[in-house]
DNA sequence: CGCTGCGTTGAGACTACTCAATATCCGTGG
DNA sequence: CCACGGATATTGAGTAGTCTCAACGCAGCG
């Protein structure tokens, strides 16, 4: 049973019906494992399922011709990775296993039958596919409008919310995110160098320790107001869709 | 009838039904006029419809609490500017209108409707939001790994083909983009200075001329292959949803 | 035990920013 | 019709944040 999907789900809509749970997870292939570094989904592709990361973290990126890449979305258990390929048929980036993940495919013929039996539930996927683009707005604003610590801030308060949300992490304690500062720095826009004095400035403000794979939040109040974190944008709040 | 929203669609997917049409059509309230500068939807309010821009430019944007102030999408006539209201609930952002607009709301209950009577329409909404997130995808990668030049460049070829597609711009003919350079400093994420200086560098190349609210791009080639532009993520393939 | 990948630190370069002066366009009122 | 004010655009000069290049340390692993 995908349980950090279903808490997900009903952090946004605890009247998500058992009917529709089932239909959902009867949609799901038995999941596979994959090693860390494996693409799931090429650029360009058109596949005829999405992905559900059912545990592990992946990543999602465009890649230039020159090397050059830029994450779009940092994914954690629970998360579909590729939901929009549903409607959109056409990948415009790949997506890649970060840590070693265990991933569960669903056809999209099995969610065209829900988009055509189960309005509600359809709804709460297309919410799903919403909230990564809010993610994606605030990335935005973070690489244009923030300082490379803001936005740094920001993005650690955006991991700790969304593995709160599911269970993986509490406050005051700390949680994995198992990149490098390259992967980080690919998400954040900046350089690996770059990262590597920014996380300095965060360490030395007391503010964040990162290292080993794992966060801890020395001072969330301090982290949030520089960072200016609102968690609005992340949908938080219980309401029928 | 709104003919730029209907074009659009058809081109995403040209087997939606007259009956669809109908009914999303229906849904739609009698158009209003709005000023330039109006803020059609404001941020952290909760809508209880969402907005087809029937005419116009409209702009979608956060602002921080200095003022300082990131465009996360620019949008044209035919476009819904808040679809995503519907699923989401909570604005996390707010939307303006650049030019004078004709806007014309369509009632949530009407879009949830739609999702229960007719999943192929909802499907094509939903295509609609996430075209809107695959532009903003673009749009980071452009403000972190392309240069103010490929990213301008880049914005100009997405312009471009979004207008081709509802034929307000036909190659080789000047089209409208009435923004400033302030607003389309904002949109890039630079600031209006620079927008002068870059502007001034594509003229210089004569690949692209811009002044009062016309642009004529001079060299396409020249232009996409500057940009690295590749529309595929625009989905204007036409296919079943 | 040495190789390799990752992180840290330093020095200099470059892109875009800030501040400021000047020029241009446009709507308005005399 | 012209004069004016305000917003917009251009240009210059100095600055700041991030990048590039490079050296070094350290840990993991064959």
């Amino acid at each position: 049973v995908p349980a950090y999907l279903i808490r997900k789900l009903l952090v946004r809509d605890s009247t998500l019906s058992q009917e529709s749970q089932k239909l959902l997870v009867a949609g799901l292939q038995p999941p596979v494992t994959v090693k860390a570094g494996t693409v799931i989904v090429e650029q360009a592709s058109r596949p005829g399922h999405s992905t559900l990361l059912v545990n592990g973290w992946a990543s999602r990126y465009i890649e230039l011709d020159d090397g050059r890449r830029q994450t779009l979305a940092l994914h954690v258990s629970g998360d579909f990775v590729d939901l929009h390929s549903f409607p959109i048929k056409v990948m415009d980036h790949a997506v890649e296993a970060v840590t070693e993940c265990s991933i569960a495919a669903i056809d999209h013929s099995a969610l065209r039958a829900i988009t055509e039996r189960d309005a509600h539930l359809a709804r709460l996927l297309w919410l799903l596919t919403l909230v990564d683009a809010a993610i994606l707005r605030q990335w935005l604003v973070g690489a244009t409008r923030r300082s490379a610590l803001e936005h740094t801030a920001h993005l650690f308060c955006e991991i700790a919310t969304r593995l709160r949300v599911i269970g993986l992490a509490s406050p005051d304690q700390p949680f994995e995110l198992p990149l490098s500062q390259q992967q980080l720095g690919e998400a954040l826009g900046i350089t690996p160098v770059h990262v590597s004095r920014t996380i300095s400035a965060l360490r030395n403000r007391n503010l964040v320790r990162w290292g080993g794979g794992q966060v801890q939040i020395m001072d969330w109040n301090a982290l949030r107001d520089l960072a200016r974190f609102d968690p609005t944008y992340l949908s938080l709040t219980d309401e029928p869709r």
